[in-house]
DNA sequence: ATCAGCATGTAAGGCGTTACATGATTCA
DNA sequence: TGAATCATGTAACGCCTTACATGCTGAT
């Protein structure tokens, strides 16, 4: 019941770093967070109005020179101090909800065939997204001296060195899967 | 907006296996399940009623000798099928809410030892739950000939190298961040 | 006797998604 | 002129957690 919403420290973290629009927010988000936390924008608009209410954030400019409103926000001092009392809160919850191992857990439901098409299915995405991190990697790698992508870095390294091990499973589970052919 | 509650595939799934309790239920998905798909009281006995409703469970047997109530409930021939069609199904979502990866990643805001910490609590959890793991590995291998305990071997293993994979990122990650150090 | 575990359920409320509504700008 | 992208926001609704309420059973 306590506030709880994680989507806040992604804005907060984002404006610490620079100021931006909403649409901004959401575009970093589907761009390397979304390994590691997503978000809607109907769950950034209202948490950018909310943020703004408690003095965490502020609008540094709205462009209003004839077309749409435009609002870059900033983060305020007291938002950078909400950010890093969490950065130094030492409880850190990491829910995984893996579909995709769902079914495989109860694949004896169907024939093995189908367990063996949803690895295929799992690796497939997977693969899919391993080429996204390992292309950040490169562009990463030519300014890993300045400090600031160093942690981008790290965060990439970790969904590499995950999706790797999640491919060298998916190549033994079908191995096994296939050899032990007896439940079909 | 279409129902797209997973909690009732898990039940369904622990159903086709054995007859169980909205309680044993829970205790499942504490145990194994817990890795990859979470699950709460309030989450689980209102689905089992719907469930019930829909005909995909029913009561096996009501237990009121004397005591309290307790409901041990079946899967039905729909039940069956609604699972099977789920495995069938290609569309599988796969969530990660990392928060512990989202802490580094945000690192920058704050002194480098604070990042270096919150990767020593990630490992910590990690190797909490590998021991868990492979507590369960060495459980499975001894019956690992009947075929049903192949699919929660794959996933027990899925969660071993996957926890390897972070442990051994962890260690590279608290290297990397020790040797350069500068921004401190 | 008391405490942990077994057992079922409800209520309040937060979080988040999807779909919708609106409209400007840019480029082919 | 039409499509894609930029840009903000709301409404409906589903999902889930936490806390609460209740009471039995078995072991120490």
């Amino acid at each position: 019941m306590a506030k709880d919403r994680k989507i806040d420290m992604v804005i907060l973290g984002l404006l610490a770093h620079e100021d931006r629009t909403g649409y901004d927010i959401k575009k970093q988000i589907d761009g390397g967070i979304r390994f590691f936390w997503k978000g809607s924008f109907g769950s950034i608009y209202p948490a950018l109005a909310q943020l703004e209410e408690e003095g965490s954030v502020r609008r540094s400019g709205s462009n209003e020179n004839g077309g749409r409103e435009k609002i870059v926000y900033s983060i305020t001092d007291q938002g950078k101090e909400v950010l890093k009392a969490w950065l130094r809160d030492e409880k850190s919850t990491n829910d995984l909800k893996y579909e995709s191992i769902m079914k495989i857990f109860f694949g004896g439901a169907e024939d093995r065939k189908i367990t063996l098409q949803n690895i295929d299915l799992f690796q497939s995405q997977i693969e899919a997204d391993l080429k996204v991190l390992q292309f950040y990697k490169k562009n990463l790698e030519k300014v890993l001296d300045q400090e600031d992508h160093i942690y981008f870095y790290l965060t990439v390294m970790f969904g590499i060195k995950s999706y790797e091990a999640y491919l060298r499973w998916c190549a033994d589970s079908k191995k096994i899967l296939s050899q032990r052919r007896r439940g079909e």
